[in-house]
DNA sequence: GGCGATGTTAACCAGTTGGGGAATTAACGT
DNA sequence: ACGTTAATTCCCCAACTGGTTAACATCGCC
């Protein structure tokens, strides 16, 4: 089209007709869609293929399988979740940046509970979560005494992710779609406010 | 083996062979586990009629299918949930109850889980749920009168079926299956306390 | 312009899946 | 005894699934 070529090592990638990474993300991207939609046993992969825009074989080529495209993402996800820095907040903001992230990103936290869900025993080499932070904030009376870390962050975790396990429920009583800044600012605030009182000494 | 027939036109049930009423019940039963492990799309047929012990043809026979044995299974269950009355009970124990309900019938609530994650976009004759309760109780002072009560029991909920969906870090904080007693005990203690942290007023 | 390497495609394949037709067998009233 | 009905079994099948084989196209390089 345009811009000639002129001896470029990387040209632009919106130029390339061939291109394996943009193959390859793309069917990351097209995985996530379909294994979050539809789980892992649910997925097609030719379903996955079709999304991606590339051939059914490149998913054999590139990943070395439905099964290996499903690691490839999981793999990507640990990345990116390790990633995710825990700033100095308190427990509310905290809470509800977890909130913030889980409903910008629901496609990851389905396959996470989809496969949390599948239970097949597995699921082994997961970093095991860290408390020694809670347990601090607990002996700054950040933390009410008498709430134990572990439970906490269950619960916490499950409010959090209620949005997402629970959409229907969501779509019920609020009338609006998990992922609408309406909810995400009222349920935001709220957990925010559940948070707080689970600190304050009564 | 024993007890000889000897004309007896209502025999005891375990005497009979041939029931219809056993090899349906039995059916249900399979396929609740099946596909509360596995999901609809991962479960087998096959596999469900294995566990009940029938022939792979009688799930077509009696309930028409593969979905229709999941509809009816669905039918049963809110069949049992409606009939899940709520005691006049403080919120605290109201939640705990709760709790002991989702961990005494965790494939029920799997089943759900799993259905709700499909999103399908169906799930249509959803009963509402009833907060007339909820503000009742706020009016009383027994729900702190900042807390909404859509976000609660959205919150609850989360935190309620958090065991289920997020069993693997059950294992990983608590080293305990969420079966067990110790967890339900430990758990549902700190959920009644966290519960009440939410109706005292600071 | 040719050439090896690599990305891409189409056609195909073997195994599995849910389902159905029709025979077989037990239950039960007569 | 016997015939009717209903429960159960056997065997087959068409559709679909993921994966593979082998041809084809495009790229970078000489």
């Amino acid at each position: 089209m345009e811009a000639p070529t002129g001896s470029r090592r990387t040209p632009a990638p919106e130029e390339r007709q061939r291109d394996a990474e943009r193959s390859r993300r793309q069917l990351l991207t097209a995985a996530l869609e379909v294994f979050a939609a539809k789980g892992y046993a649910g997925a097609r992969v030719q379903d996955i293929a079709d999304r991606a825009g590339v051939n059914k074989r490149l998913i054999n080529y590139y990943f070395g399988g439905k099964e290996g495209l499903y690691r490839a993402l999981q793999s990507e996800w640990q990345r990116r979740e390790a990633e995710f820095a825990t700033p100095d907040l308190s427990i509310p903001e905290l809470t509800a940046r977890y909130l913030h992230e889980v409903l910008a990103n629901p496609a990851s936290i389905r396959l996470v509970l989809w496969h949390g869900l599948a239970a097949d025993g597995e699921t082994p080499p997961e970093p095991p979560e860290d408390l020694s932070d809670l347990y601090r904030r607990r002996e700054t009376g950040e933390l009410a005494a008498d709430i134990d870390p572990e439970s906490f962050m269950l619960a916490m975790m499950g409010m959090v992710m209620a949005p997402i396990t629970l959409q229907h429920v969501v779509r019920q009583l609020f009338g609006v779609e998990p992922g609408s800044p309406e909810f995400e600012s009222r349920y935001g605030d709220q957990l925010r406010l559940i948070t707080q009182k689970l600190s304050e000494p009564r």
